[in-house]
DNA sequence: CAGAATAATGCATAAATATGCATTTATTTG
DNA sequence: CAAATAAATGCATATTTATGCATTATTCTG
């Protein structure tokens, strides 16, 4: 069961790379993911989000979340190949998760980090083999541990 | 009976100045402009109008009527991104354009496609690893093919 | 001009979305 | 830990929007 947080961050992907034009679609999309939501849920989360419509090409009104989603997914990816490649392992004490890599690359993580902008991380410190990233207040360090274990395929 | 351009051209101007946050607030405001017209109509008019809905401070969500030429050029990049991002082949017949994207990112080609709201394009159709774009009929199909592969970053 | 064709509109209702209320889940507190 | 509190969620339905079909109005044609 994805959280509201994870849930609505999907939300915004699939808007992003979907031309949605209902919430039973993304309902359904939401379900792809293994996400259950009603579209009672979905209402609210839209609503939360911020969310507007805009017209397609054929003239039909799809969902949108203003604010650069598309560079959001792209840099996502991106920070999943890097994390894919270079994390080893993943740690966390309080609010501070600890991502081991091989020797030398810990900045190339943090870089990559860094750029996705994720809200959930306040900020990185990267020694040489070791990277350490700062939840932001309003997300608890577990929380983001697993989130970018996940990232990193390590579960 | 103020005819329907008219009625839409008024429309458009109480969009602009006015919080519009539903169809029936919409058919009281043309009220006050001496026009009558009932919800169905009100629906038909906005989607002829191309309305979308945006949010105002306070968040709710409002009708409007979009200025194309500056929507127009955001999608254009984001659309640049996309292509050049997702498209690696780009092929033509008659007025079809086929889009080679790897697996699966298909529809984020599609999607970004519809945003862009291109004039060239009809309309496209995704699968799994091949977006098939359809030409406007002010287009010819190898024109539009090259102006993606320009965009693709394939040429 | 009359009749045919087309466009616009309303009625009724289907479809989509928002929301009140109760329940469930998560978090906080002692 | 249990209880209290807050947040999230679902159910049911109210509200809003879209649309099928029939009617009306307008335009076109001979």
């Amino acid at each position: 069961m994805a959280s509201k947080r994870q849930r609505q961050h999907v939300i915004t992907q699939l808007l992003a790379n979907n031309s949605v034009s209902s919430q039973e679609q993304l309902i359904t999309l939401l379900k792809e993911e293994d996400i259950e939501a009603t579209q009672a849920t979905v209402s609210r989360d839209l609503d939360e989000l911020g969310s507007v419509t805009v017209r397609v090409s054929g003239g039909i009104m799809v969902y949108a979340i203003p604010e650069l989603p598309s560079d959001h997914y792209v840099h996502q990816d991106h920070l999943k190949r890097v994390l894919g490649e270079w994390v080893v392992k993943v740690g966390v004490s309080r609010n501070i998760v600890m991502l081991q890599t091989p020797p030398g690359s810990a900045h190339v993580v943090a870089s990559a980090l860094d750029r996705a902008g994720l809200e959930t991380v306040l900020g990185t410190v990267a020694g040489d083999d070791t990277v350490m990233v700062v939840a932001s207040e309003t997300c608890d360090g577990s929380v983001l541990a697993e989130s970018l274990s996940q990232l990193s395929g390590l579960e």
